[in-house]
Order: structure tokens, then sequence, then C-alpha cells
DNA sequence: CATATCAATCGCAATATTACGATAAACTAA
DNA sequence: TTAGTTTATCGTAATATTGCGATTGATATG
């Protein structure tokens, strides 16, 4: 079906599966660990950095976008992106809170 | 094209994607927290807990122990199931020195 | 042995994702 | 205005994911 059954999980469970799917993707995980790296504000030489066409990269920017975990700014003909703090603490303490939850256990079989 | 273009990204970036994809649908999420939640291992009985049918569990299952998260030893003629606690630090840290990356910043746009 | 139970797998249908060329929209500069 | 630059969006193709019924294989139990 293709289907997720979102309406028989619980919210957390939902938006949990939902964050790890927004950086479930090599070429995210290198988008935004780009946006780190370049202290200041990024615009559209991500496409000269990764090697994805111009409309692959963009896809992937309103992906993270829709995530919201990264703004982007409109500045003259090109737009910069950047990671939104408040948003990657959000995730930050969700993921932490997911992990967290197993500790130290041994397996038992 | 629905075909990721592994070989254009480095060996962690693609590794750590993978990891996200393994937990980014929540049924493998509930299914975790439900081995986590009853302390002993637990066996076919998630089938009756989430509510979806056990050809699909046991697909996610399969996903979760190829990622290598879960564990499974066969007790007659049911499976037990629990964390790989080895497996789960991995994971923990993987994250953990990913969203450390980006600390105390503030957003430049 | 026959039957029941449990989990894995097969096969299928529906939907989602990934990637890209082509085009459009917005702005700059000449 | 016209041409150039940059990004978003559309349309399409290939592949992946999700879900389930049906079947299979393994192990108990009568």
């Amino acid at each position: 079906m293709g289907l997720t059954k979102a309406e028989i999980f619980t919210d957390k469970q939902n938006k949990l599966a939902q964050m790890m799917k927004a950086l479930a993707h090599p070429a995210r995980i290198a988008i935004i660990q780009h946006l780190i790296k370049s202290q200041a504000c990024v615009c559209g030489d991500l496409v000269d950095e990764l090697g994805l066409a111009q409309a692959t990269i963009s896809q992937h920017l309103k992906e993270l976008k829709t995530a919201g975990l990264i703004q982007g700014t409109i500045e003259g003909t090109s737009v910069c992106y950047c990671i939104d703090p408040k948003v990657w603490k959000q995730y930050k303490a969700a993921f932490e809170a997911f992990f967290v939850t197993f500790e130290n256990g041994s397996s038992c079989c």
C-alpha cells in the first residue's frame, strides 16, 4: 500500500519517525553538514558541492525546510540557507529522549 | 528514479542516513519502545499490541534486524526479540556526534 | 501421525521517494 | 527593456516502501 497507518500510532511516535525521515537521506545529511561547516549562510553553491542536479538539491532543501530544520532568506537573486537553531535543539532533545529510554541494558536473548 | 546516489556521499553520511531510515517509521519506533517497556523479551504479542497485520510486523522486525538494532532467538514456536545494547549504543553515539556539530549557533538569516 | 500455532516469506497493489530535464518566476545588471 | 543568473516548480521515469492476504516451514501438542 505504501501508506503509513499514522492513526494507529501516538503523536510522539509519528513525529519522531517524521524527524528521522527528514534526515534519512545522505544528501540531506550532506546539506546540513555543509550548512554547518560554512559558518555563514550558504546559498546556491550546494549544487557544486554535492554531485546532484539543481532540481534535486532544491527538492531536498524543500524537505528540510518543511521539517523546519533550515530557513531560507532571499538575498538578491540567490537564497541564503541556514540551520534553525531552535528546531535543531528540539530534534536533538527528541532524539536524546528516545535513546535514553534504553540504557545500560543487557540483551536477554 | 528513486535510486539514491550513494556513491557520491561519504561512508559516514550513508551510514547515518541508513540509521535514520531504520527508525523512520512509527511502527518501528513503536516496536522498539514496546521491546524496551516489557523488560523481558517479547515475542509475537507485538501483533496484538500494534494494529498491524502479522506479515507487516514481521517485515518491520526484519528491517530492524537488518539494521542490527534487534536480535531474535527462536524459542519453541515463537521468536524472542530484544534490543542489541551494543548496536543501540553505536546508534546513540552516532546521533549524538551528528547533533553536537551544531551547538549554540544562532541563525544568521 | 494429525492438528494447531507461530513467524517468515511470497506476491501483489497502492503509494512514496529520488532524480532530473525543462520550464517558470524573480531579481540584477547592462 | 533585454539578457543573464538563481532558485522553485512541473512533469515524468525509475525505484522503494508500506501493507496485507495467502502460503510455507518449523515446532509443539493431542
